[in-house]
RNA sequence: GGGCGCUUAGCUCAGCUUGGAAGAGCGUCUGGUUUGCAACCAGAAGGCCGGGGGUUCAAAUCCCCCAGCGUCCA
């Protein structure tokens, strides 16, 4: 037996065989003796397209999910499993995906590592997902969607404990009794696959479940760990037994909807009002009635989703090829339509089924408190508000991005366990739309530009113009091409398989951009016990005694990886670990705690304080000795971090009552000089807006809540306080501390705080800056540096009054005054100036000479190279007086100007920038220009005449 | 987190590759013209070329830093 294959007395018992797939040679297990297939093969159409294979759910949409979800958690319930609530959508407890692509991810990665028990075993749960991977096919393949519901039943199992809830036989039998007893599917319809997975560090052997062609379910038995000594060999890898073993299910919600449903595609069965509402008013049936095919549309779409079953619509796939496939194999089942009719249907009809399930997966982001942003997961919420935009301008459809989403919210979602409220997702909808008619408006301009050297009779744009287009500005090379047809290029089209090169070429790039270095370890920590944080007893003590368990020194490049805070004065020269320590280690956004270490009379200087796997490193300025010692905490300093830290938090929790459920924190900073919140918002904020946040933040100040300190275990956490608490990232240990202000904010939290918030005192939001879309970044002072702040401030106006001899109070009018009399004095400069020039040059005074038709003006001019540059317009610009000018003057070290009338025969003559080489080596030094105009300067002023008598002498006059 | 791009007149944007007199369209103002117009003609005003360094005889243009904005990818 090898690895995946799997035995079980089930199959004997319920008189399941054992085959292999004569197309796709896969071993699987079937109650039907006459099977070559194994249901997931090319040679496996869907059958249950117009024939449902689940009997008893006659509803749709909504309605039929609920219906679905309920029956499928109800036999789990009656077999003894605990029904868990689902987890948000948007991964925040995790900070290596962004969204919950599978109901797993609930548990990853410390309950999967065995750090944190799970919340109940064995569980059911219906876990809304959404990958985006396949974003492209969703519309097209009639099954793919970007986002769903993952049913599943986990248990977690420790064998070497003689803890086993249940294993694969079991979980089989929960799956066949139910599909058969809950869902009506005939016995001998079921195969389940062997097909073992493996993926992140883990692997098992797993089934898939398959009814009449469609997947219905994967059952992962995840028993083993990626080790170098293990006795598992899989695809190169070594792989080892785990304590913990995991059933891993997934049950897809919607596809069962469509197999209960029989309808064309799986968007008809859970979205049929959103479908009938689009092709409404988007005219599609008058469209496809206009087309005049004699093809009846549900039959043909059921022949297609049966089709893009078995043809493997991806991303890159090369789609010519795929609609001549599709009509080949039209045209056997008796359709017969031209590739262009196909298209005039399927493009239209990819939108309409792709919205409904893009706005599901929007409002559920949005519904999950996420701000659309230009990067991380809010950059995936914008990526499919824009591809709405561009679907629903595509089939003509004049509803607005917020008015999808307000429909789309009638019908299929209960805004009610969302975290955001309609009015906010309807209003981050229009914003969004806004910045898209902005992109493509901005576009415009941008596709005239590239083009701009390209005839307009070309065929195609060149790649890298497409490239850049769509790296720098957003434009896919549709969007590219539908604008210069719009502009004028009426041949152009993107060429077959750009798609596909454009998406190798950001796989590469992306792949490139991964090779990130490891951080390096700074510190030697092995075998050393974890400190002891007394800092938590009690947040106010500042002095205490401890051992000294390892004193090494720094190395400059040890210094350097750690990255020191501008706080830090002075270099570390020795890092001292202690058994217990009152100074508090940066983490959670605080900076490290400053201080003094006393040993035996001698003084050393903690500049920094770090932590690694709970052991933490003062950072001195001198070597200490093995044994006791003393240590007292910079009090002031650590006082003030306390006042940002606990300032950080209330301020959080005012910006979330002012702004909206959508603020969550994007990071943070707490040092002694000043503190900065990174808030998630859709919008910039203005001076009225922060005013509005610390007015409440200091009403918060004011009422004084006291600010409890709970250590709690994450599961419990988690369900007392919800996953708000995660605003710091996402948990590091199953233990966990939660700092509770009041009911103003609720966190869990690492650092140091006060007992009591009004011990912040004074607290100011000094200004904010977007540091990047979405996110806004609030600069806030508290306690002492506030004082501090305010002072700076009045020392700052003081300065610049008095610089103006002005009172502070005046002081914006003043300088709007005298900057605009600088300008206007900057303007009468310039007219006087060339007043000057038009009296030095007219007619050229003494220095011109009349020379075969040519007006020659050679003079020492005086100005600056402006100037010059002016007078030599005067002289140089009249056509009807050919003229060859060469200009000197002595300022800036000495500046030559060489020129002639453009055009003419002094052009034609002289060429100044030979002039120039030849006469700037008497002012010691060089220039250029053109052939009609040449400047040049030197180091020698003074060597201005002999340069004009050696150009004269060069010209012949 | 990693790229890439943009910032020039009140607005929308050229100019930068290859350094050499700061541009266009719209808007504004003045005058003309017209029964009338999102009309036409003539002219004018309007620029710290985002900020700061550097290279150069010379920088909107090349290099570095900062800021603001945009966009792609994870």
């Amino acid at each position: 037996m090898t690895f995946g294959e799997i035995h079980i007395p089930f199959w004997e018992e319920s008189g399941h065989v054992c085959k292999t797939c004569r197309v796709t040679g896969a071993r699987f297990w079937t109650r039907d003796e006459s099977r070559t297939t194994c249901g997931d093969s090319t040679s496996d159409p869907y059958t249950f397209i117009g024939n449902p294979v689940i009997e008893g759910f006659p509803m749709r949409g909504r309605a039929l999910k609920d219906a679905m979800r309920e029956a499928f958690l109800c036999f789990f319930d009656k077999h003894g499993h605990t029904r868990v609530d689902p987890y948000p959508i948007v991964a925040r407890w995790r900070d290596d995906i962004h969204l919950t692509i599978a109901s797993i991810a609930d548990f990853q990665p410390h309950v999967t590592s065995g750090l944190v028990p799970p919340p109940a075993n064995p569980l059911g749960i219906s876990q809304p997902c959404i990958r985006l991977t396949d974003v492209a096919a969703v519309g097209r393949s009639g099954r793919h969607l970007s986002t769903f519901e993952m049913m599943a039943h986990h248990a977690f199992n420790r064998p070497r404990d003689g803890d086993v809830v249940y294993w694969i036989d079991q979980c089989v039998r929960y799956c066949d009794e139910m599909l058969v007893e809950s869902f009506g599917i005939s016995p001998r319809d079921l195969t389940y696959v062997e097909n073992p997975w493996s993926g992140g560090g883990n692997a098992g052997p797993a089934l898939e479940v398959i009814v009449a062609g469609l997947e219905l379910a994967t059952l992962v038995f995840m028993n083993l760990e990626e080790d170098e000594d293990g006795d598992v060999e899989i695809k190169g890898l070594r792989y080892k037994e785990m304590d913990l073993q995991i059933i891993d299910t997934g049950y897809g919600l919607e596809r069962f909807c469509w197999a209960a449903a029989g309808t064309p595609t799986i968007y008809e069965a859970i979205y049929p009002e959103s479908v009938a509402w689009l092709k409404e008013i988007s005219g599609f049936d008058s469209m496809l009635s206009s087309l005049g095919i004699g093809v009846d549309i549900d039959s043909l779409l059921g022949e297609l989703s049966r089709l893009a079953g078995i043809l493997n619509i991806d991303v890159g796939t090369d789609a010519d090829a795929l609609y001549d496939e599709l009509i080949s194999r039209l045209s056997e089942t008796g359709m017969d339509l031209s590739v262009d009719e196909l298209k005039r249907v399927t493009d239209p009809l990819s939108s309409i089924y792709a919205i409904p399930d893009h706005m599901h997966a929007l409002c559920n982001m949005l519904g999950d408190g996420l701000v659309p942003s230009n990067s991380k997961a809010g950059y995936l919420a914008r990526m499919l508000a824009r591809r709405v935009c561009r679907m629903k301008d595509g089939i003509g459809a004049s509803a607005s991005l917020a008015e999808l989403a307000s429909r789309h919210i009638d019908a299929h979602l209960d805004m009610g366990s969302f975290m955001q409220t309609r009015e906010g997702v309807l209003r981050i909808l229009e914003l969004e739309e806004t910045r898209y008619y902005g992109m493509l408006r901005k576009g415009e301009a941008a596709v005239r530009t590239a083009l701009k050297s390209l005839p307009k009779d070309a065929a195609e744009v060149p790649d890298e113009t497409l490239f850049r287009l769509a790296e720098e500005r957003g434009l896919n090379p549709d969007m590219v091409v539908s604008i210069a047809h719009g502009l004028g290029w009426h041949s152009l089209f993107v060429r077959v398989g750009f798609a596909a090169d454009l998406a190798a070429r950001n796989a590469q790039l992306t792949k490139a951009a991964a090779r990130r270095e490891t951080r390096e370890r700074v510190f030697n920590l092995t075998g050393l016990p974890a400190t002891s944080p007394d800092y938590y007893a009690d947040t106010n003590a500042t002095e205490f005694t401890a051992e000294v368990l390892l004193c090494t020194s720094l190395s400059r490049d040890a210094v350097e990886l750690l990255n020191l805070s501008s706080e830090v004065r002075g270099v570390p020269t020795h890092a001292v670990i202690l058994d217990r320590t009152l100074f508090y280690p940066e983490g959670g956004g605080q900076l490290g705690d400053q201080g003094i270490l006393t040993q035996n009379g001698s003084v050393a200087d903690v500049v920094d304080t770090r932590v690694e796997n709970g052991v933490i490193i003062h950072l001195t300025q001198s070597p200490l000795e093995s044994g006791p010692l003393s240590g007292i905490v910079d009090w002031e300093r650590r006082r003030q971090l306390m006042d940002h830290h606990t300032a950080i938090h209330i301020v959080g929790g005012s910006a979330r009552e002012v702004l909206g459920p959508h603020v969550w924190q994007a990071g943070s900073n707490k040092g002694a000089r000043y503190a900065r919140l990174d808030i998630t918002h859709h919008s910039r904020l203005s001076r009225g807006d922060l005013d509005t946040i610390e007015d409440r933040a200091n009403e918060i100040v004011e009422a004084n809540p006291p600010i409890e300190k709970l250590a709690m275990d994450r599961a419990e956490a988690d369900s007392t306080f919800g996953f708000g608490i995660y605003q710091g990232g996402p948990p590091k240990h199953a233990q966990i501390r939660i700092i509770k202000i009041g009911d103003y904010d609720i966190q869990a939290c690492g650092g140091t705080h006060h007992d009591e918030a009004g011990s912040v005192g004074e607290l100011r939001i000094i200004r904010a800056s977007q540091v990047q879309d979405g996110v806004e970044r609030l600069q806030v002072v508290a306690g002492e540096t506030a004082r501090e702040h305010a002072r700076r401030q009045e020392r700052l106006l003081s300065e610049a009054a008095e610089t103006l001899g002005v009172q502070p109070d005046d002081l914006p009018r003043t300088v709007s005054r005298f900057f605009e009399e600088w300008k206007s004095q900057q303007k009468r400069i310039e007219s006087l100036e060339v007043e000057i020039v038009r009296l030095r040059t007219g007619g050229g005074g003494d220095s011109s000479v009349e020379k075969d038709g040519v007006r020659y003006v050679v003079m020492e001019s005086g100005g600056d190279a402006k100037q010059m540059m002016a007078m030599l317009g005067e002289l140089t610009r009249d056509a009807s007086t050919p003229t060859l000018a060469v200009l000197g003057s002595r300022e800036g070290g000495g500046t030559l100007l060489v020129a002639s009338t453009e055009g003419s025969v002094a052009a034609e003559r002289h060429n100044a920038v030979d002039i120039l080489d030849e006469i700037a080596s008497h002012i010691g030094g060089g220039g250029g220009g053109r052939p009609t105009i040449a400047q040049g300067g030197g180091s020698k002023p003074e060597g201005i005449p002999d340069a004009l008598d050696a150009a004269r002498s060069l010209l012949g006059i």
